[in-house]
DNA sequence: AAAAAAC
């Protein structure tokens, strides 16, 4: 609570509220904003919407936080390209082509995706945007930003140059948002974002939107706006309740086998799974490939081309299985995407909720799977503390069959993969150890029973909260002690780290 | 422990 002291507070809404639904059409937008609304099929807002659009056309800075899926993007431009709309054809000479609405995202696909939404809300208006990222070349984006443009989509590092290549003047922007405004603000963007920030006027509304804000960096987040409103619908930093959500107690050997079976066993047609390296996402993509799943990998070591490539037949249905990093984690809007699969354990707590939240988008239901060894105790727990919600690991049973031998599939020429992950074959294990049933194991890691009923009552704590406010977590969930229980006691017989 | 974002 003592982060939020100073911020006026929009009360979240409980799950449970009755209000209706409220309709776009009953909001004081341009009857061209209202028909690029309808046009796109939308009838009535998410609350996200219902609780920001009206702040944002009353020109107040805005910190808004909702689960992911529940149209964030569609809440800041809507009433941003009204804002604009006052003055549609601004009188300055276009030869100077001001940018008035810059928006910032932290990767190439979400700024596109966002970039495609804008221009869909805009589509009956005069306003021009354009979207500029890196990895792709440079002149289009020059021409664009030559011609004029009213709002510009971006990420950071493109953004600088083409600032530094006096491509764009950004010194009469009037409306900034940050897109994933957590992500954007974190160690790594900041130095590129202040810089990009100090070319802005001071003088501007701004808008940052996330499904996830940490206690810091909704600290560190106010230094960047002006009396803002935070604007936040129930349960923050959680997915959509339509998500299943899972954690299965594995070893490095069964995760594949896991996977595999359990998409088998659900009939799951597709599926990201998340890696935490480039290197263990592109071997880990090969493996489901030879295993003969259609598989495309994306990552930061791919070229754009490759990327788009990868993303564009996974949202068309070409390819079964998506293995990504990080790089998917975020804001991408997959529609009904039944599965996400965790094969290693993101390292921030965040970048979970972001991740299973790829699945069980507008409603929908969804699954998500986390692989957990031993060694992600810690990770588990500060997913449990953030999340809120007591985290119970499964044990899996393996289908006791052999790995069948597989045929090499020829290499499909369309998805040229980077030759530096290139390796020579490991030998096939024809009995692999690992897809034998676990015999029982005096280790309470693989013995825990395997429990399908409890896990989606609701928590404790949540019914604790309707009565108080939560102050601490500390009296509702043990993170520490439970994972611990969970994992057993350290060995006593382990050489002390370093 | 990593990834992302510029050339």
């Amino acid at each position: 609570m003592s982060e939020n002291a100073s911020l006026p507070v929009v009360p979240a809404t409980a799950d449970a509220e009755p209000a209706p639904p409220a309709r776009f059409d009953t909001l004081p937008l341009d009857p061209k904003l209202l028909r690029a609304v309808a046009d796109s099929g939308y009838l009535t807002m998410t609350p996200i919407q219902a609780k920001a659009i009206p702040i944002v056309l009353e020109g107040r800075d805005v910190m808004g936080a909702a689960q992911t899926g529940t149209g964030k993007t569609a809440a800041f431009s809507i009433p941003l390209l009204q804002r604009m709309l006052k003055h549609e054809n601004p009188s300055v000479s276009p030869a100077r082509h001001p940018v008035r609405a810059l928006v910032l995202a932290p990767t190439r696909e979400l700024a596109d995706q966002v970039a495609d939404n804008v221009k869909k809300y805009a589509k009956h208006t005069q306003l021009r945007s354009v979207v500029v990222f890196g990895g792709v070349d440079m002149k289009p984006q020059t021409a664009a930003l030559k011609a004029g443009v009213e709002v510009l989509i971006a990420t950071p590092g493109r953004l600088l140059d083409h600032i530094e290549a006096k491509n764009c003047v950004l010194n009469q922007v009037e409306y900034v948002v940050l897109d994933e405004a957590d992500r954007m603000l974190d160690i790594g963007f900041l130095p590129d974002l202040q810089r990009i920030l100090s070319f802005l006027p001071k003088t501007r509304q701004t808008l940052l939107f996330s499904a996830t804000f940490s206690p810091e960096i909704k600290r560190l987040a106010q230094s960047y706006l002006q009396d803002p409103i935070l604007v936040e619908t129930a349960r923050p930093n959680q997915t959509a309740s339509t998500v299943e959500q899972r954690f299965i107690a594995a070893t490095d050997d069964d995760k594949r086998a896991i996977i595999k079976q359990i998409l088998k066993e659900r009939s799951i047609s597709q599926a990201i799974v998340f890696g935490n390296s480039k290197l263990g996402v592109a071997r880990l993509a090969r493996s489901f490939e030879r295993d003969g799943l259609r598989t495309a990998a994306l990552h930061g070591d791919k070229s754009q081309d490759e990327r788009l490539k990868s993303l564009d037949a996974f949202k068309r249905g070409e390819v079964d299985l998506l293995v990504a990093t990080d790089v998917a984690a975020r804001g991408l809007d997959i529609s009904n995407l039944p599965a996400v699969f965790n094969f290693d354990v993101p390292f921030n707590a965040e970048d979970y909720v972001h991740r299973i939240g790829r699945t069980g988008r507008a409603g929908a239901s969804g699954l998500a799977v986390t692989l957990v060894t031993k060694s992600d105790a810690r990770l588990v727990a500060d997913i449990e503390k953030l999340i809120k919600r007591k985290i119970d690991l499964d044990a899996f049973e393996l289908e006791n069959t052999e790995r069948p031998r597989f045929e090499r599939r020829p290499r499909d020429e369309s998805f040229e993969r980077s030759e530096r992950y290139e390796r020579p074959d490991r030998p096939v294990r024809t009995t692999s150890p690992a897809l034998r049933t676990p015999a029982p194991s005096a280790d309470p890691f693989f013995n825990k029973p395997y429990e399908a009923s409890a896990r989606d009552e609701p928590p404790a704590w949540e019914k604790a909260k309707a009565a108080a406010p939560i102050k601490g977590l500390s009296s509702y969930i043990k993170p520490k002690r439970q994972v611990a229980a969970l994992f057993g006691a350290k060995k006593p017989t382990a050489p002390a780290e370093g």
